[in-house]
DNA sequence: ATCGACTAGGGTAATTTGGGGG
DNA sequence: TATGTCCAAATTACCCTAGTCG
């Protein structure tokens, strides 16, 4: 969603200026950009950034991750033998940096402060209702294009459905394979 | 943040003052600011506050929200109508900025968000761990201080110490006092 | 088919801004 | 140090156009 190239208006949403010095900016060669058929012009989030730290302008918070070299991973579950083993697993990936919660509250202050760019989520907990996780993510976040991977012990096909409504990517049921974790992870975060 | 950066020549009619002057004060390092691409300055809002702060001058009422003037409570309760009249009560405080959240993962970015002086919560939901939450503001969060009352339906001599040793202010029993509730509330905030 | 609301581009005039010399 | 004036350049306001969506 953010990761789509920015229009002009977009743009000057963020800079805080009008649309006619956004079209300036690109006609003088100081934004790059591209046209698309109809002849409308959009920005790449990662022109746009380089554009903005050319000219030393402040990034906005919402694409202020585009800046980070690793990518984050938040592990959700209430069992920590599970949160253990899934941070083993992920941990082989290069470049990322893993933290963990093991109930709603501190899942919640971690997504808000460490802003992940994937989580993986236990549903059936006692103390977390993942589906309200899911929920507040898509609807009230700030990084609603957080990627999510679900690891459960149980899962019946209403509930799949229920998850992928709630833009979940992937489901793993355990046990679950550490290669095909590792594999959909990469891929999530690439 | 939300609001444009400004011009020297709003800053200028801030002051009071020439904007010739405020180009001055930007070349000399002394208010900082940013350029467009032309090559025109902008200033933050929280930079110019600062500057305002550091030379003493006085601070416009424009922006005078910028500052934190009014106390932030989070209302933490799985129960709407609880929560409904909590906020009726608590509104009543002059200068309060209230919030509520209804789980345990909400509750938490909220928490972490809106970084409120003081929060109100039910220790017994299905959802929400209420000690856990106790716990992870004392012993994780970077806002240790936050004044704490937990309202509930039930609270043995056990509980009762329990939360104290978790830095519990108060604790009031369903159905409280409003009278009681706004002179500690008043109080905690003080 | 037509309407209104919305998004986007672009022409042009008006306004705002930076900075030099006083 | 702070200000008033000036001009070129940057930015904006205003307007009209076209396409899309329901």
């Amino acid at each position: 969603m953010l990761d789509k190239p920015l229009t002009t208006f977009e743009i000057a949403e963020y800079c805080k200026i009008s649309h006619r010095t956004v079209q300036q900016w690109i006609t003088t060669g100081k934004l790059k950009s591209f046209r698309t058929p109809g002849n409308h012009n959009r920005v790449e989030v990662k022109n746009f950034i380089e554009f903005l730290n050319e000219y030393k302008m402040p990034i906005p918070e919402e694409l202020a991750y585009h800046l980070r070299t690793k990518k984050r991973i938040l592990v959700i579950d209430d069992d920590p033998a599970m949160v253990l083993l899934i941070k083993e697993y992920l941990q082989e990936i290069n470049n990322v940096d893993i933290t963990e919660a093991y109930d709603g509250f501190s899942a919640g202050t971690k997504f808000a402060e460490f802003k992940p760019d994937l989580i993986t989520l236990d549903i059936n907990m006692p103390d977390i209702n993942g589906y309200e996780v899911l929920r507040h993510i898509r609807f009230n976040s700030i990084k609603k294009n957080v990627k999510t991977i679900v690891i459960t012990g149980e899962c019946n096909a209403s509930n799949q459905e229920q998850l992928q409504k709630l833009g979940v990517e992937t489901i793993f049921l355990k046990p679950f394979s550490k290669i095909e974790l590792l594999e959909k992870t990469k891929e999530l975060l690439a």
